[in-house]
RNA sequence: GGACGAUUAGCUCAGUUGGCUAGAGCGUCUCGUUUACACCGAGAAGGUCGUAGGUUCGAGUCCUACAUCGUCCACCA
């Protein structure tokens, strides 16, 4: 008992438990006939653990935990993702720092560069998982860009290209030139922005007398106008239809059509259609059967479609000197300030911009309606419920994905050509003279087959996809069910003809104690791993994890994390009293010899054991957590062990063996169940007990849940 | 424009299928230094559960409308 000492100090002890831990394999799982499989989301290789991983691997490591007492075969499988765009654009920046441009290394050498990084960066996002004391398999630990992992990827572009569910196209995309590369549209954040609206004339051809003004946000894509698109039942412009303008500055005449698409009450209700750069313009474009001008380039500058005196200008530059021109030709009507939405580029920042490319893609459609049925027939249960509906909603509207990227931080796309002859496979063609595509993979591609690319896909015989695969359940975040999960159930089922999980439990977003999202800019941003100094990690996960209802977002008060800190010290010390009293070991009594205040301690303690263990089945961490807490705070030690020091100061020996015994039972019990939510000072205490009491059992771990 | 969520004590939130005389933590106040714990204990104050209707023997819980806040999706020339 010498080390049981008050108060309770999680820092001296934490980091000395999680060794023990790995050190005796204690997270590695032991055969049984039931299967609990968890893949970890893996963290970017390169980041740093926010208050979300926090939140995610808590839930995730009490689930995996109750699980692994249950005596179930327990595998909570770790990662990290190589997380191409956002890698690539950190690595980048501090490059940039030091006055260098990527294009001016070379390939080969930023890509060692960004290697460098994953290696020195790798090891700080795996010690500070462990900080939180999630209870993984290191020894299967993934990265999203080896070796192996990479076989599975371009196993799964080669099986999906021959079956035409993958396509190279030249279409519209989004285009960040900052970064230069497409990106996909769930890459593409909107904001809202002031910005101008500009009303500019265009002569009539059949009578230049007359004109018609149309209204843009983008002045400087008027060089590739198509057509000027009204409203059909719009009487102002009906006599127009069918007629031709002169695009200003240009001289090119254009067509005067109509379509349903135009909001008569936006701007004059009259638009210019610039298919090339403009997503509207473009379907509107198709549609009509309009000429495609492209007059911007890969660095956003106007390139030679466009007349000699705008050539070379960068679009900013371009609308300034076009609507200086426009102004003096007497062709701008008006300017008006507006607030409108323009496309960010997630990683980069930049605006985006929309330019014709040649892309890969991923047909959408017929993996769209296995995923749905997979949901609607509950083979994927999704918790809270309420997520399936923007669930179906966002796999009903599916578009096709853009999934290469003229990156150089990632899996290369494995298509190589020689003259006219394209190849498609695993490995590179032997002969010589096969040049390999230059993108590379969107990163959410190799992403969406981390639950079966983890256990050894594409070798289905492999051991660990035989036995864990599909996995149980799916813990993470709300606001990656479209980037990964809806994925990943779509290329699972299209790959391994099975579900890549039963349960998808989705956290919401942890914010500041006033509700306001965590961001630089606030200053709001708390640091798990600085939490887990101050209070012990135990506390940090009971903050994160208490009054927290799935799907719900979290106002997180670091103060919370003191409250719970005190639990565990309230836990630590009513075990030192017990124990003082217990001794090495405990007789057994049975129930029926026990008094009726006995009896009643071990009834109120069997209601706890199942009302607890019934929530946690259900996932209901919370809960369960909230009871525990209360009943071995407000009963266990305030009345029952009240109670029974009398007892143990001045009751008769038969008595004194009977609360030593019942005090034993319960906090064995609650030792046992507390462990998913506060391992380390539950497994602290275990270590001092006397192995006698332990009945052998070395680890809380590994212990037997009770029931 | 479409969908979803929230609205309960000063603050942050629980309240699982309607049984609540509405709970917890923090904060506030009073008392208490009793050898498990002051990172404690005993107790107190504090809520017409957003508003208005409805269903029901009974509604914080179900239904309808509204209000406020928030989120997501789509569109914004």
């Amino acid at each position: 008992m010498s080390k049981l000492e008050k108060p309770y100090n999680a820092g001296e002890n934490e980091q000395a438990i999680y060794n023990l831990w790995q050190e005796n394999n204690c997270f590695a799982p032991v055969s049984a006939p039931q299967k609990y499989v968890v893949a970890m989301p893996p963290p970017n290789v390169t980041g740093r653990l926010h208050i979300g991983h926090a939140l995610g691997s808590t839930i995730q490591d009490i689930l995996v935990r109750f699980h692994r007492l249950l005596g179930e075969e327990v595998l909570y499988l770790p990662g990290t993702d190589h997380a191409g765009i956002a890698t690539q654009a950190v690595v980048e920046r501090e490059l940039a720092k030091k006055g260098i441009k990527r294009f001016e290394m070379g390939r080969e050498n930023f890509v060692q560069e960004v290697w460098q990084w994953k290696d020195k960066y790798h090891e700080r996002i795996v010690e500070q998982l462990k900080v939180m004391g999630v209870s993984c398999d290191w020894s299967r630990e993934a990265f999203t860009l080896s070796e192996q992992y990479n076989e599975a990827v371009y196993t799964a572009f080669a099986r999906m290209h021959e079956k035409g569910l993958i396509y190279r196209g030249e279409y519209l995309t989004n285009w960040s030139v900052k970064g230069q590369t497409a990106i996909s549209d769930d890459e593409v954040i909107y904001e809202d922005r002031p910005g101008k609206l500009y009303y500019i004339k265009y002569l009539l051809s059949h009578n230049v007398d007359q004109s018609i003004i149309v209204a843009t946000t983008r002045p400087e894509t008027m060089l590739g106008d198509s057509a000027i698109v009204v409203h059909p039942k719009d009487h102002r412009y009906k006599k127009l239809v069918g007629k031709f303008a002169k695009l200003p500055l240009v001289g090119r005449e254009i067509p005067i059509i109509s379509d349903n698409a135009v909001d008569k009450e936006f701007g004059s209700g009259a638009v210019k259609l610039t298919p090339a750069h403009d997503k509207n313009d473009w379907e509107l474009g198709q549609k009509h059967r309009l000429a495609v001008i492209n007059i911007i380039n890969t660095f956003g500058k106007l390139n030679e479609n466009v007349p000699d005196a705008y050539q070379g200008l960068k679009t900013s530059a371009a609308r300034e000197k076009i609507v200086n021109d426009l102004d003096s030709l007497n062709l701008l009507e008006k300017v008006e300030e507006i607030k409108h939405r323009v496309g960010v580029s997630e990683r980069y920042g930049d605006i985006v911009e929309p330019i014709i490319s040649t892309q890969w893609f991923v047909k959408m459609k017929p993996l769209a309606q296995k995923a749905i049925e997979a949901v609607e027939s509950g083979a994927i249960k999704i918790i809270p419920k309420r997520f399936e509906k923007i669930y179906f909603h966002w796999v009903n509207n599916i578009h096709d994905w853009c999934i290469s990227r003229q990156l150089w931080w990632g899996h290369r796309i494995p298509v190589w050509t020689k003259g006219a002859q394209t190849y498609v496979g695993v490995k590179a063609p032997q002969d010589k003279n096969w040049i390999q595509d230059e993108d590379v993979l969107d990163t959410w591609f190799s992403s969406a087959l981390f639950p079966f690319a983890t256990l050894g896909w594409p070798n289905t015989k492999s051991s660990d996809y035989k036995k864990y695969f599909p996995t149980s359940t799916l813990e993470t975040g709300y606001d990656i069910i479209f980037f990964w999960v809806a994925r990943m159930v779509m290329m699972s089922l299209e790959l391994t003809g099975k579900v890549p999980f039963e349960t998808v439990y989705l956290h919401g977003l942890v914010r500041d104690e006033k509700g306001r999202k965590m961001s630089k800019s606030l200053g709001n941003i708390v640091e798990p791993v600085e939490l887990s100094r101050q209070w012990g990690t135990d506390a940090l996960r009971m903050a994160l994890v208490m009054g927290t209802s799935p799907g719900g977002d979290v106002n997180f008060s670091p103060t919370r994390a003191k409250g719970y800190r005190n639990f565990a010290n309230k836990i630590w010390n009513a075990s030192r009293f017990v124990l003082s009293h217990v001794g090495k070991e405990v007789v057994p009594i049975e129930v029926k010899k026990l008094d009726i205040h006995n009896r009643g301690d071990l009834a109120q303690l069997n209601n706890l054991i199942s009302d607890v263990t019934g929530l946690l089945n259900e996932n209901n961490v919370a809960l369960a957590g909230e009871k525990l807490y209360d009943w071995f705070w407000h009963t266990f030690a305030d009345i029952i062990i009240e109670r029974h020091k009398k007892i143990l100061l001045d009751g008769k020996e038969e008595e004194r063996l009977a609360s030593r015994y019942v005090l034993w039972c319960i906090l064995e019990k609650c030792l046992i169940m507390l462990h998913p939510f506060m391992p380390f000072v539950t497994e602290t205490i275990w270590q001092e007990i006397p192995l006698g009491l332990r009945k052998g059992q070395k680890f809380l771990v590994n212990n037997k849940w009770p029931s």
